[in-house]
DNA sequence: TGTACATCAGTGAACGCGCGTTCACTGATGTAC
DNA sequence: TGTACATCAGTGAACGCGCGTTCACTGATGTAC
């Protein structure tokens, strides 16, 4: 093919980026190989190296492009014009219940293994940090927004991290039924009957 | 070293299984070599063959275990003998959320990647499917035996996913707040000051 | 109980494959004049 | 505006390493007589 022009390969560096993410999104870091990607991106493995020192790099890159892209879409939901405030943070909760094909799935479950601090890639690790960072506060704004009473930290803690250990549940099992469940219990929960405490016995 | 008696050769198989157990909970089975765990077993690699048919059969018998051992002590903290049933649950929780050291790691957490469908190790993710299962129907029974009010099914499981959420996040980021967090909302919350609701507005 | 032979747990080297990375090469692009 | 040269994005083969697996071999164990 020999050589692009510098808008065409500035496009196909980008073209690479946006097609590991959706691969690592889909399948985690380590099943995904420089091979897949580039041939994905329509180019052959050889020049990767033109564009990324190491695949570490390109999973650094690709990943903050998957934090990225999910708080846009996080944020979207949680202003929609034609729509009231009040319901946003139930449309967020639903959005990421809502079946999605695998490329998509959230980037904290999907990277939650290969970020981790003993797989010794840092850059990942530190970009994931940011982006549930990222994630938590986009959902905190949102449900602070429009609501009628104030929702202690710690609520909204245990309800993110609901969210994220049904999809964990569901990813790995391959069973929808942790993710429908869970769902339901924050969505169709009325408020006027107030959930018994949390699962746990009163105090004697 | 020669050939070991046949009570021997049953230890050393059994002594490579838990090796294993704990490595991959550590670090989950991709990270972990045969060598590694021969070694740690204090044989060589060459040997392994003779007990197992491969590296996926190995991975799959001591997930068995871990979830085993993971079940067998939440049982234990659903009933000690010298408590009151009431506090079970709690007991149970604060031993999900303690400090471990990374063999102890619960598995649902470690082998969350490796269990997946698409990771193609059916083996694996049948014992995960089921291991699961175990420990949420150990964590079930432990909520109802003791409790005054009846605990819904759905706020189980939300408890439950925000537990492994919790725990995923944590490892994952290597920041122990994820934890923290969620044990307070589960453990501090009196239940004298019911939440309020879920985190969503009241309905318009 | 002792002897001869078969079995087989464990050894350590080697094989084979996958995958990240390197490299010599191509030819279009960018630039200097 | 055209020409000569340098640059460099992309190619495709090859390298090197790690790791799961195989294999010939050893010598203690188990067994048959």
């Amino acid at each position: 093919m020999g050589r692009s022009n510098r808008a065409q390969a500035e496009k196909n560096r980008q073209r690479i980026v946006d097609v590991a993410a959706a691969a690592f999104r889909k399948s985690g870091t380590q099943a995904v190989t420089i091979a897949d990607v580039m041939t994905q991106a329509g180019m052959t493995q050889g020049g990767f190296y033109k564009h990324f020192q190491s695949k570490e790099a390109l999973v650094a890159e690709a990943c903050t492009n998957a934090f990225n892209r999910s708080a846009q879409i996080w944020k979207e939901k949680g202003r929609q014009p034609d729509d009231n405030v009040d319901g946003s943070l139930e449309r967020l909760i639903a959005h990421y219940f809502s079946k999605k094909p695998p490329e998509k799935t959230c980037p904290m479950v999907a990277l939650a293994q290969d970020a981790a601090p003993h797989q010794a890639n840092h850059a990942l690790n530190a970009v994931y940090q940011t982006g549930v960072e990222q994630l938590f506060e986009t959902f905190a704004a949102i449900a602070s927004e429009g609501q009628l009473k104030e929702i202690s930290r710690e609520r909204l803690v245990l309800t993110f991290a609901a969210m994220v250990g049904a999809n964990v549940l569901s990813r790995a099992t391959g069973d929808q039924k942790w993710v429908k469940c869970v769902k339901q219990a924050l969505l169709d929960q009325p408020p006027s009957q107030p959930p018994a405490s949390l699962p746990r016995a009163s105090r004697h």
